[in-house]
DNA sequence: CCATTAATTTGACCGTGGTCAATTTAATAC
DNA sequence: GTATTAAATTGACCACGGTCAAATTAATGG
C-alpha cells in the first residue's frame, strides 16, 4: 500500500525551495547553480533530483508562482477598456517575463505541455492569461466579426511578439507598451475603409 | 599587420560543419554532440570552440542556413492573394522550424540580436521574412487603415504563436495551418460590423 | 635558409547538470 | 520491542559543453 508523504519529505523541499529563493533574490536566475542550492539547504546533491526531474522543473515552478501572483492582480483591477489601457495593465507581467533573457527563454520553453498528463506551471499560466484577456474582451467586444477567444489569443501573441522584439538589439530602442498598442489597436480595432 | 586567412583554417571550418551537418542528418539536431563532431572532423575539441564561440553558434549558422533555402523559395512564387494561399505557402518553412523542438527552442532563443554588431544567421532571416511578408501585402494590400510593414509583422506574430501551440499537447490536435489561417483572416481581412 | 612572429591546433582540465547503487530513516506488521 | 519493507537521502561518479597554457604550423623579413 502505498504510504503517506513524510513530512520530512515535505520539509526538504521546502528548505530547497527557500534556498533557491533566496538566491535568486540575491544574484538572478540565471545564476543559480544546484550546488549552491543544496548547500544552502543542507542536502546532497542527489536529494534535489528526488524531488525535481531536473534544475528548469524548479524553474518552472518559481517563474510560474511569480507570473501567477500578477496575473492575480489582473483579476482585480477594472477591465482595460482601450488598447492603452490594456498594455498599460500588463506592463508589469511583460516586465517579470523579460526581467532576464533566460527567464524569458525558458519561460517560452515551458509555455507549452509536452503532454497532457504534466501540465506546467509556466503552461498553465499561459492558459490563465488568455483566460483573463477572454474575459476582459467578453464584456464589451471591441471586434463583433470574431470571438473574444480568438481575440484574446491575438493580444497574447502581440505580447509576447513585443517582448521578443525588446531583446533584439535592433530594435529595443522602443518600450515594450510603445511597441504594444499599435498592435493592439490594429489587432482591435480596424477601421475597413 | 593582419595576416591572411590560410586555406588549412578554411579546410578545418568546412570539414567541422561536414561533420555536423552528417551528424544532423543522421540523428537528429538535439543529438548533435561537439565530441562526435570532432571525432568525424579529425580534429581536437579545442579546435572546434576556435572556430566557434559554442555549440549555438554552429547551430545558429546551420539552421539559419536552412531557413535561408526556404525564404529563397518564397521569392520565386507568385505573391499569396489569400489568407489560405499565404498559409499554404508558409507552411515548408514552418515544418522545418518545428522539426524538433530544440530547433524551435534554438530559432527563438537566437531570433534577437544580442547586439548590433553581431546579428546572427536566424536574426537575420526573421529579418528577411518580414521583408518578404510586407512585400507580400505591399503589391495589393488587404488592410488599408495600417501599413504593409505592420501588417507584416502581425503575419509574423502569428506564425510563431501557431507553431509554439503546435508543441503544446492540449491543442496540436489541430494543424499548424489551420490554426495559423483563422489568425490570418482575423488579422488581414477583419469585417467591422 | 634561418630567425621571428602570428595564427592555428592540441588535449588535459574544469564547471555544472544529472545518475544510481548503496545507505539511512521512518512507517507498518506482528 | 523487533522484523520487515517502503521511502528518502547520500555522494561518488558520469556526460558534455567549454577553457587555456603549451605546442605546432605557417607566414614574413633579412
Amino acid at each position: 500500500m502505498a504510504r503517506a508523504v513524510q513530512k520530512r519529505t515535505l520539509e526538504t523541499r521546502a528548505r530547497l525551495i527557500a534556498a533557491a529563493e533566496e538566491i535568486i533574490a540575491e544574484c538572478g536566475y540565471e545564476a543559480l547553480r544546484v550546488e549552491e542550492v543544496v548547500l544552502r539547504a543542507g542536502t546532497a546533491k542527489g536529494t534535489f533530483f528526488a524531488h525535481f526531474r531536473d534544475k528548469d522543473v524548479l524553474m518552472d515552478r518559481i517563474i510560474g508562482a511569480r507570473i501567477d501572483q500578477y496575473l492575480d492582480a489582473l483579476e482585480e483591477i477594472p477591465v482595460p477598456q482601450t488598447p492603452q489601457d490594456m498594455a498599460e495593465a500588463l506592463m508589469p507581467l511583460c516586465a517579470f517575463m523579460t526581467c532576464e533573457r533566460y527567464v524569458f527563454d525558458l519561460i517560452l520553453r515551458y509555455s507549452g505541455a509536452a503532454s497532457v498528463e504534466e501540465i506546467g506551471p509556466i503552461a498553465t499560466t499561459f492558459g490563465r492569461t488568455v483566460e483573463i484577456l477572454e474575459r476582459w474582451l467578453s464584456v464589451d467586444p471591441p471586434r463583433q466579426d470574431i470571438p473574444p477567444d480568438l481575440q484574446a489569443e491575438g493580444v497574447h501573441a502581440f505580447m509576447l511578439q513585443a517582448m521578443s522584439v525588446n531583446f533584439c538589439a535592433l530594435h529595443n530602442s522602443t518600450s515594450v507598451r510603445d511597441r504594444l498598442v499599435p498592435y493592439l489597436r490594429a489587432w482591435l480595432c480596424p477601421r475597413t475603409a
